[in-house]
DNA sequence: TTGAAAGCGGTACCAT
DNA sequence: ATGGTACCGCTTTCAA
């Protein structure tokens, strides 16, 4: 690999003059830039990002922690910031926590010593101690789909808390009488908002009790253990609403399993809007964030931030919105 | 940031020693030693690895670079490399090509700025010239899920001519007797391969004809009116081997939609074995590749190459296996 | 066993 | 408009 003082001698000139037409800095004869830009093209040179890290400039490496590639809302979120990056000229580090807090520690230490200008953080666990040790080293910081009400993040967002009354509501209307919720891990934000959000709506009816609640991991496994606890406690349910569209799916699965219909025994609404709730059969309802805009709009705010064209913390909420599939096209009580 | 010359004055010594005990080598005694731990525990002191990148060390990057990192197989893929290259201290920069030349092109040349030690690529359309000129850099190349005959590289994939065999003497053996074929796109091997695949199979049968296949993107979004193509040409085909498993979704859905029951009046097999096939209704018959292992082996063999603890190249290639849903559970032929 | 100093490949300030 | 040069933070001879 040449080095940029290869070129400065092919061009015969200074070191300090090839920095120059890089950075396009400081005056440079015009004659001078094309000696100069012959050089490196014909030496095919390539500046080091390691060596102008070390002098002083950004290395365009932001990192993107995430709980679990393998989800498809996740890997959506992924795609959007690794695309928006690579507009922006920054490269993407994947980093997968699984939900597991050494990891994410181990990882937020890593980061530190490879110089990321900048940090997405889109997990369940992590402990906000290590995020506050990046906004002491001035690393702008970003929280996706998370909702952290301290102060200093700039957080992106959807209404997950009006999702859910959403979804509950719409099971209401299409004749559910008893509905339950598999909700997400209640450590996480998301999973305990759209818990609130069922709540809210069915905490006025006689038929609420909180069993008619059970935990579930946001995965398809394990969501078919949490309805069979339901079915047992509540023979009676006929609506469930599933804290995101994995566990719906699971749902699905598992009511199939136990021999009940989909809508017509059971209504089914899931929360992400995920592709692959148009793939089943029957469809599933869910209410859908606009996946990819979250995680473009956190990238460009990181950009922004890295740049210092923005400074300070904001929040970018974006609106949810229920899409209906066949899971819930059962009788109706009202707007029909 | 504390630096290392900050270590080294706080514990009374040299840098060269700091630099000695951080990287456990050379002759410090025992007392120094323990002088300066303290001295890095007190100040917190984490070494830069941009400046050992400079000064001649591994950056401990690799770089992974995915055709689409929101279809499930890989980001499987993804996890399992995220997971390996995490064990071995190793950040991986996620490069999503989306089957773009140019993204592509542009990937090669940031990575090699940015000097990644070592590269797994699975993507479609990469350029050979791309790729070798990695290997005159002396950085290790592992090529996952495409099979180049080029010498020179490590490559990992599974047996996908073979397995293409598997699904159609599966359909065969499950009564179908006329079989068409949604292939992937034939620009990339995998593609190719499962095509030849069914053709070895096929050909031997009077019914055969090319206009029995179909090319799709391995995608969801296409597959539909691939499928539609085929059966305006063919109405009376019974069974249909999709190129992936994705078809094999878009396919289920359109042909529920024209009406056509499954496996009944036509049976469906994909490939991948991805673990949305398990939960649709009906359940798709797979051929499944070990996803995670392929891209843990992966992973291992690119870290092993840039230890030098292995040289030159390697063909890993895992087996394949028949996964039996019930969209081919239909009348058979033997075998029952 | 430890320290001094020369890089690694750039950037940027200060002269000229 | 250009060149000289002192860093950036760490590694690695080479001496001591």
């Amino acid at each position: 690999m040449p080095t940029i003082r290869d070129v400065a001698k092919m061009a015969g000139v200074s070191v300090a003059t090839v920095s120059r037409v890089i950075n396009q800095s400081g005056y440079v004869n015009t004659k001078t830039r094309a000696k100069v830009l012959h050089a490196m093209k014909h030496l095919n040179y390539k500046p080091s990002t390691v060596a102008r890290g070390l002098a002083g400039k950004k290395m365009h490496f932001i990192a993107l922690i995430l709980p679990d590639i393998s989800n498809p809302f996740f890997s959506e979120l992924a795609r959007a910031v690794e695309d928006v990056a690579q507009q922006h000229d920054f490269t993407v580090f994947l980093c997968n926590s699984d939900n597991d807090d050494n990891k994410e520690a181990n990882y937020i230490e890593v980061l530190k010593k490879k110089n990321v200008d900048g940090l997405i953080i889109s997990s369940n666990t992590f402990n906000e101690k290590d995020i506050e040790s990046f906004r002491d080293d001035k690393i702008p910081v970003v929280i996706l789909d998370r909702s952290i009400i301290n102060e200093g993040y700039s957080i992106v967002r959807s209404k997950n808390r009006e999702g859910a009354r959403l979804a509950v509501h719409h099971l209401l209307e299409h004749g559910c009488r008893k509905i339950a919720h598999i909700s997400g891990p209640q450590k996480t934000d998301t999973g305990r908002e759209r818990l609130y959000g069922y709540e809210d709506v069915v905490k006025l009816f006689s038929w609420y009790d909180p069993t008619l609640i059970e935990e579930g991991q946001f995965q398809i496994e394990g969501s078919d253990i949490a309805l069979q606890n339901l079915l047992r406690r509540h023979p009676d349910i006929d609506g469930i609403f599933a804290g995101n569209d994995l566990m719906a799916l699971g749902v699905l699965k598992e009511l199939r399993k136990q021999g009940l219909r989909v809508p017509t025994d059971i209504a089914v609404c899931g929360f992400d809007g995920i592709m692959l709730t148009k793939l089943t059969q029957p469809t599933i309802t869910t209410v859908a964030q606009p996946i990819y805009q979250m995680g473009a709009k956190a990238a460009k705010m990181l950009v922004q931030k890295i740049r210092g064209e923005q400074t300070g913390s904001q929040l970018f909420e974006f609106e949810v919105k229920l899409i209906e599939g066949e899971s819930t096209q059962r009788n109706h009580c009202k707007n029909s």
